[in-house]
DNA sequence: TAGATTGTTAATCGATTAACAATC
DNA sequence: TAGATTGTTAATCGATTAACAATC
């Protein structure tokens, strides 16, 4: 689907260092899906987890949970399957959780004051530091507990606050220039939730939500589904 | 990524019906994103667009856009490449965007209220019919032009307004109850806009949102940075 | 005409699944 | 011990890319 690239896989003679291969990006997603199911069995007080159980509740099949967790530092036990809070570390350290992480979010319409009060973020370990718009008509607004911001600000907010992301919530057609601040200001991630394309310059990762393209692939099934009576639409 | 599955593609000799095999979820994705793009090119009055335009402004060779769009109907011009207008009106009916959708949504909290208002979604041709909540504080109240209805309600909405989708927004937890619900009342997609992972009967399409899953992309791309300064992140 | 661009086939690449020996 | 489950290798499957003849 897409590539995480890190061009450092030869390895040759040497054999040292921490370079590995990346982890494929649908690895990277599988993994964050068993960190939340395996919260929710720590909770409930389980001290074990098997593969099967992982797959079971992702929809996934065991041999794909075997070899995401591969990637992982940990190692499970025959007949028991993997420690759930030792999964649970593994996965945060390696995902870069270990620590929060700050955001920004920039567009102050519904959505983005939606998500600056989405109680969802810190609870995944983002903290939002910021919100912030272009229009005189919002800034200055109490959001929660934040004030909207001018864009014109991002830069020192991101200095100062260490920023590593960068929320984009505005229409389509204002998507890229604020993808450029963003990028100008120094975030080093960019989450676009718009349904424009947007690009960054290498060293800056993009991930795209598309949540549009997702409804549409909804139509489709849907239709497809009504045309010819398949048996399954996912 | 996933499959759509639609067990009908052997074509043993009669050869005759629409049943072409199912379009990779991929390919559904990019064509959605390819009608974005071309829209915007309508509005500025271009007549035509090649595969290499398209491609480089969603990042992708333009031997993907080519293989994408011989799932339309439609057929390219040497030299000028495809007419703006037809691949417009071609993707909209293969998606089954050339009818609006009616939707529903589930769960009046931040995100629920904010998607309710987004605009977006009747540019998009989606209808958003109705906001629900199984809380007695917010059933009731008014969200921009709509009133947020009990979920018990849910059944005789989808019947009688023929919904189709239905977005869940509430915390995790809840999630899977929900999708049952909405299952029961007779939806035939699901957008899962939490990070618990829902589950669905057969004939009933479910997406995953999976907007945290994306910021731990991001978070793993800059640790992954960091660690060993690599070249590019996407 | 010459050059650009399509449409399509074949090659490559990567991700998922199957299978099974090792192990608790 | 017998049975379940891991860890890993090899096979399969599907998606992307390359390449190029056909065409405008």
């Amino acid at each position: 689907m897409m590539m995480l690239l890190s061009r450092m896989w030869e390895n040759e003679g040497k054999g040292n260092m921490d370079d590995r291969a990346p982890i494929p990006i649908p690895v990277i997603r599988r993994l964050s899906h068993y960190l939340q199911h395996v919260r929710v069995q720590i909770e409930l007080g389980r001290e074990w987890i098997s593969s099967l159980e992982l797959a079971e509740a992702l929809e996934v099949t065991s041999s794909t949970v075997r070899q995401d967790l591969s990637w992982l530092d940990i190692s499970g036990t025959a007949k028991r399957g993997y420690k759930t809070v030792d999964l649970e570390a593994s996965i945060l350290q390696l995902i870069g959780k270990d620590r929060a992480s700050n955001i920004v979010i920039v567009g102050a319409g519904n959505l983005g004051r939606a998500l600056s009060q989405h109680e969802e973020f810190s609870r995944q370990g983002f903290v939002i530091i910021g919100l912030f718009d272009s229009s005189n008509r919002v800034i200055g607004k109490k959001v929660g507990k934040l004030v909207v911001q001018s864009v014109d600000d991002l830069p020192q907010v991101v200095q100062e606050k260490n920023i590593e992301i960068g929320v984009i919530s505005v229409p389509a057609k204002a998507a890229q220039a604020v993808a450029d601040q963003l990028v100008s200001a120094g975030v080093q991630g960019l989450l676009n939730m718009s349904c424009a394309h947007v690009r960054a310059p290498n060293g800056v990762s993009v991930v795209e939500a598309r949540m549009f393209s997702s409804l549409s692939l909804l139509s489709y099934a849907i239709k497809a589904r009504k045309a010819h009576g398949s048996e399954k639409g996912r």
